[in-house]
DNA sequence: ATTATTTTTGACCGAATAGTCAAGAATAAT
DNA sequence: ATTATTCTTGACTATTCGGTCAAAAATAAT
């Protein structure tokens, strides 16, 4: 009996922290101590919640598809792809999936926008 | 007087398969030892020749882009957008300059296609 | 053949990496 | 209040990282 002290943080709101520090550094390009400093939490926290620091882009990925943000989900899916992908089956998954139920016929045109604009070669319409 | 030995080594081979290393684990993801072992060189003749891992990437780049491998091409381009610019204004100039002479209607689509490429989720023509 | 200059070699370095873990603090359930 | 369970803390580790350097080998020019 006894159920044990419950979170003291709110894994979306930290989820949100990591994915944007990812979008800004890249995934590889993001080391633990990043994440330390940028989420206020300490690495014991972080793997007994994620797992690890690929749980964490994982989370933070999926929770990112499932909403709104689209500053947010398009840049980690830039990552995902292009970063992520080849080192996790699972990501893969993930980005496949999103693919087929996001195809349209302007879709490459769209990621390929999302790139530009990610990169800053563009800044706003053109 | 006396010039000193000649380079052992073609740089023009040693930047290709330095390029396909990069476009196969990414700019960070791909570590010296991984160069060391693709190209069979050793550390002091890589850094005597390229300067740092940045300057091998950037001689990669550049090479590609003066060449009709349109594989190398997109591979690097994409490592450079999302990975190596956001660390280096060079590369980010240098895309900024490809962008400049070779912006055309689709080049959003062309992009958007490389990506999908890149990461597997497409294989061919769809 | 000597010499000045260059490249190659491979051991070495401090810093950074992802990940671990035992001990302590907190708390939900009894 | 006790207890079983959970989360937090922060020091720790082994490995890998990009980069350096002195010595050795090679060679182009004289």
């Amino acid at each position: 009996m006894g159920m044990g002290r419950n979170r003291k943080f709110d894994p979306t709101v930290v989820l949100h922290d990591i994915g944007w520090l990812f979008i800004k550094n890249g995934y590889n390009g993001t080391s633990l101590d990043d994440i330390v400093k940028a989420t206020g939490l300490l690495r014991g926290s972080l793997y007994s919640t994620f797992g690890s620091k690929l749980g964490m882009f994982i989370a933070a990925f999926e929770l990112s598809l499932h909403e709104e943000d689209t500053q947010l989900k398009w840049g980690l899916l830039l990552i995902a792809m292009l970063e992520v992908a080849p080192q996790s089956t699972k990501v893969a998954q993930m980005i496949q999936t999103w693919y087929a139920t996001n195809q349209t016929p302007d879709i490459e045109a769209q990621i390929g926008h999302a790139l530009l604009r990610h990169s800053g070669i563009i800044t706003k319409g053109e």
